[in-house]
DNA sequence: AGCGGAACCTGTCGGC
DNA sequence: TGCCGACAGGTTCCGC
């Protein structure tokens, strides 16, 4: 499911619900998800306070009195608050008893997601390696270009690589490429600085929306309460193959792009 | 160093 | 109806 808006949009949910809770109890019905064996995982977490619920990139770190939990939900992970007397769903694969009364869940159809039980130390290392956040008021358009200067990959792979920027993933970088009329297979070095600053622009404007949209909710992504986000409703070309484009009505295209799909107009983004 | 491709999982959808 | 391949919002590993 997630890209930034989502994960951050999940991270503000839990942050409400969940933030300052302990943990009594962690049932775990899949290890797959876990970096350590299922005994040690909710041995570890049983006692623990969740103290702050933060994102980076597309991690959720929930930071404990003596580890950080690090989840990434890749395509299909969820994280769901509801009531300890809840049933066992099928694709529930941890559940959280937490104090006071809730029960978060941790869901996941396809198990590509993991929650890593980490030092503060080896979580720090791990993410230092990630680009910076798109979002921070500290990134500025001149550092995205220097970082474009120094790829020669196609801007669309460019966008998707979490050590260049953090947290774009495959519906935003269609998206964002669309709105800054930059083809998709521009290589990253051949653009300009005013082309990279359209883009800047572009990238705020869009994630911030979607985060103000709840996120988008393509096929399963929800929102803590369950509910959709909204921001499926303002794309223009993400799996609009061969619908008109919203601006000049030529269809849109597909193509692939590092084993992944990219949508573009071909006459916006020339 | 940097690239393309496969792997990790499971479900769904379209075509024949 | 049934089967089969393609595809899905992501990351990481492996070999060239």
């Amino acid at each position: 499911m997630p890209e930034l808006p989502e994960v951050e949009t999940v991270v503000r949910g839990l942050r409400k619900r969940v933030e300052s809770s302990r943990i009594l109890k962690v049932k775990v019905f899949r290890e797959t998800p876990l970096s350590v064996k299922a005994d040690v995982f909710a041995n570890a977490l049983a006692g623990q306070q969740i103290r702050v619920i933060r994102r980076r990139a597309k991690y959720l770190l929930f930071e404990l009195d003596r580890h950080i939990l690090l989840g990434h939900l890749r395509m299909t992970g969820k994280f769901v608050v509801t009531h300890p007397d809840v049933a066992q769903g099928p694709y529930h694969r941890v559940w959280f008893y937490l104090e006071p009364e809730a029960l978060l869940v941790y869901e996941d159809v396809r198990c590509l997601g993991t929650l890593e039980l980490l030092t503060p130390e080896e979580a720090e290392k791990k993410l230092e390696k990630l680009g910076p956040e798109p979002l921070a008021e500290t990134f500025t358009s001149l550092e995205l270009f220097q970082q474009c200067q120094k790829s020669a990959r196609p801007i669309k792979v460019f966008l998707l690589d979490q050590r260049n920027i953090a947290g774009i993933g495959n519906i935003y970088a269609s998206e964002i490429l669309f709105a800054s009329g930059l083809n998709p297979e521009r290589p990253a070095h051949r653009i300009s600085k005013k082309e990279c600053q359209k883009m800047y622009e572009a990238m705020r404007r869009i994630l911030q929306d979607s985060i103000d949209h709840h996120g988008t909710s393509v096929s399963d992504f929800r929102r803590v309460d369950d509910k959709t986000g909204e921001f499926q409703n303002f794309l223009n070309v993400y799996d609009k193959t061969n619908q008109p484009c919203r601006i000049c009505h030529t269809p849109v295209q597909r193509m692939v792009q590092q084993q992944r799909s990219t949508f573009f107009c071909p006459t916006c983004q020339p």
